[in-house]
DNA sequence: CACCTAACTCGTACAGTGTTCGAGTGTCGC
DNA sequence: GCGACACTCGAACACTGTACGAGTTAGGTG
């Protein structure tokens, strides 16, 4: 039985009639806000359970293991992530806003991240968003299997774009520096490696004023893939009959 | 204090003159085999020790805690991605080899796809592919900022693609389905909240077919992205200079 | 030779983790 | 009143990363 079949999506949450102390949701909600401050790491079932007030292994009632509510975090994640319907903005602008609110919902939870590789996301709000994003693709001209991989192309540019930012804010998090003045720490460290990485460094000399801002840059740089990827996607779209 | 200055890479190994019996190379190239093996979720210090015919606080020794040991066996992998020489091929097809070879690389070592949010990865391995990806794109044509916005979109592409289908495959692993079954074994759910998800379940019918082989879908989408993130890239690189 | 110091190894211990089990409490329908 | 169900929770188990300090070796110096 594999466990697409089986998992926190079919089995409906066990709940009495009138309002228990403890709910599935309240869990889910509380476990969210643990993660967005302290990582991954910083959650713990037992943490979770006396600021909910209870016993740790109360929890195992409402959820099978901690895995399981991780599964439950990350969708109510994806339920905050807007596809906007082609007949309002033509796909090119829906796609623009799927892709940056994706980009931003994983930066506001960074943890989620980290999960995604482990396990597919199929809950409810995951699925809600594939439908919608099977809608604006669809209507943007792609058919068949090409209507899943431009949907593909760009969740990967999101969620790729999203880890590598999500890496620097954490370093700088944990270690407490001024986002502008990272570029003058990383200094002396970039200056004494200089020489095996000659191209590199020949680069970063050249574009080192404009720099300086790591968040910026990173803004820019994935609006700048997400514009190419758009563009290539279009030319696809548009391309000659006679192939 | 950043935790770019003040990190593995800075410290030069302690080791003695002759050949000790642990080594930071043996202790980083074993944790990649268990990693491999059975994830992240199955390396611990005391097995990893063990495996080696040691003590498991011996490896503290040459290692500062188990984040350095993930810090240094990513740094590890990143030795096995190819980055080609722009002289050699054009610059559009070494950029198809290293986003191929990327993800190649990420597919075999899964448990890196995780690590690679928590932290900046500045290893030599990392710095070296660096340094290769800037000569490719400024021989490609790109300037300034737009090499590392180039070479980040691949990298993107890459760690995204990799990341959803690294989520299949290690739920296929873990329940033991085949994966030529998977569609199959999905059907009865899909088919039970069809209702909910019409736009997907009509795209899902008629692609139904050719829907078989997961893994073979992974890599026509990855192929298929990665063209048109080429074209867009090469597009900008045409566009009349007039803008 | 003795002796010292540095390079390592490792057993013990501590605080914390996820999770199981079984005993408890309350409330609802009959 | 009573049985069944819906929950809560304390104790316990096996496991984790890691600090500490004592122990072992080997090389160099007197």
């Amino acid at each position: 039985m594999p466990d697409f079949a089986d998992s926190v999506w079919t089995r409906p949450p066990r709940t009495r009639g009138d309002q228990p102390a403890l709910t599935r949701e309240q869990i889910v909600r509380t476990a969210i806000e643990m993660l967005d401050a302290e990582g991954a790491a910083g959650l713990s079932m037992r943490r979770l359970g006396t600021r909910l007030g209870s016993g740790a292994t109360s929890l195992y009632w409402h959820v099978a293991h901690k895995d399981e509510l991780m599964e439950l975090a990350v969708d109510e994640v994806f339920s905050e992530i807007y596809v906007p319907d082609p007949a309002d903005t033509g796909w090119r602008m829906g796609a623009s806003v799927l892709a940056n609110g994706m980009r931003a919902a994983l930066m506001r939870h960074p943890w989620v991240i980290g999960q995604l590789g482990l396990r597919p996301t199929i809950g409810p709000n995951a699925m809600r968003m594939g439908n919608r994003m099977v809608a604006l693709f669809s209507a943007a001209g792609f058919t068949g299997l090409e209507v899943s991989h431009a949907a593909a192309v760009l969740q990967a540019h999101a969620v790729g774009s999203a880890t590598t930012e999500s890496a620097v804010a954490a370093s700088l998090q944990r270690s407490g520096v001024d986002p502008r003045d990272m570029a003058r720490q990383l200094e002396p460290f970039l200056e004494r490696v200089a020489g095996e990485y000659p191209d590199y460094d020949k680069w970063r000399r050249e574009t080192d004023e404009v720099n300086q801002d790591p968040y910026a840059m990173f803004q820019a740089g994935f609006a700048f893939g997400l514009e190419r990827i758009l563009d290539g996607l279009e030319l696809w779209l548009n391309r000659p009959a006679a192939e």
